[in-house]
DNA sequence: TATGAAATCGAAAATCATTTTCATTTTCAT
DNA sequence: ATGAAAATGAAAATGATTTTCGATTTCATA
């Protein structure tokens, strides 16, 4: 039984591309429509079902990590230490996407494994919510 | 300048039925989907925009929630008192969905308020990750 | 360098939950 | 009863993502 050889890896100027420019990203938080755009800025078109296919697999690779918000496309990002304490709050009235980066958060994931033996993946999680900005503009808007 | 006086609620068989089945519920999730159907098996069919506008109706008022998963359909479910420490988790496996009430959540969540100023609304929020079930079916695959 | 099998590409079509459109029907205050 | 405002629902639109499939590219081997 040998090591099965060809496991659908051909090197390839557009798998390069996306990879590259993912790796180059500080955090940033990309759809496959900017990643599209951002190398085609470069001289490197190709199909948006590519840039799809690219982006799941470096997600199967764990190099990237998706957030999928509720009813908005999709973003890919740079997956980096410290993660599991990293989280993504979408405001649901604006729709701004912010991160947090808090310990106490972390501890929720421990909370819920332990006490639950449920997994929290902080990637896949976003947490919804009204955003300062909001707020004050609810709290306005309600007494007048 | 008087105060309005419609303000789009009349009263309808269908905006009866809707209201009434999720009452009914004891916290199953429907889907748009189960509505339709299980009204229609009462004998009150609706076409599906109607039962979507219903549940949004449900939802504004705050009668009802709606959990919406990362690409799948979402559901809806009766709101219930008690709420801000109840969390739903899927399993990004199996799809499972399941509850938790906890309160080590709850503060958690509080504890994001005061510090970054964002509301998480718990109704609106799903926790994803791996469930136990498919931790241990990950784990014997993994060494086969 | 040539050859071919397997992988990848990409344009167009398909998916699929949800939303919108709009002509028709229903509600309700008068 | 009357009519203005609201609700209905069938069909079309939306829009992000996936699939299809013939053409192209990669890479190990000859």
């Amino acid at each position: 039984m040998q090591a099965e050889k060809t496991r659908g890896d051909y090197r390839t100027r557009t798998g390069e591309a996306v990879r590259r420019l993912m790796e180059q990203t500080k955090g940033e938080h990309l759809t496959a429509d900017d990643v599209r755009r951002l190398l085609s800025e470069e001289g490197i078109s190709m199909g948006l079902s590519t840039v799809y296919r690219q982006l799941d697999r470096l997600v199967a690779e764990g190099a990237v990590q998706r957030i999928s918000g509720d009813r908005v496309g999709s973003c890919y990002a740079k997956k980096t230490a410290g993660d599991s304490s990293h989280y993504h709050l979408v405001c649901h009235v604006c729709g701004n996407l912010s991160h947090v980066d808090c310990e106490k958060l972390g501890e929720v994931f421990s909370h819920v494994m332990g006490e639950h033996g449920f997994a929290i993946d902080p990637c896949r999680t976003v947490l919804y919510g009204t955003c300062r900005a909001c707020q004050r503009a609810m709290k306005k808007g309600d007494t007048v």
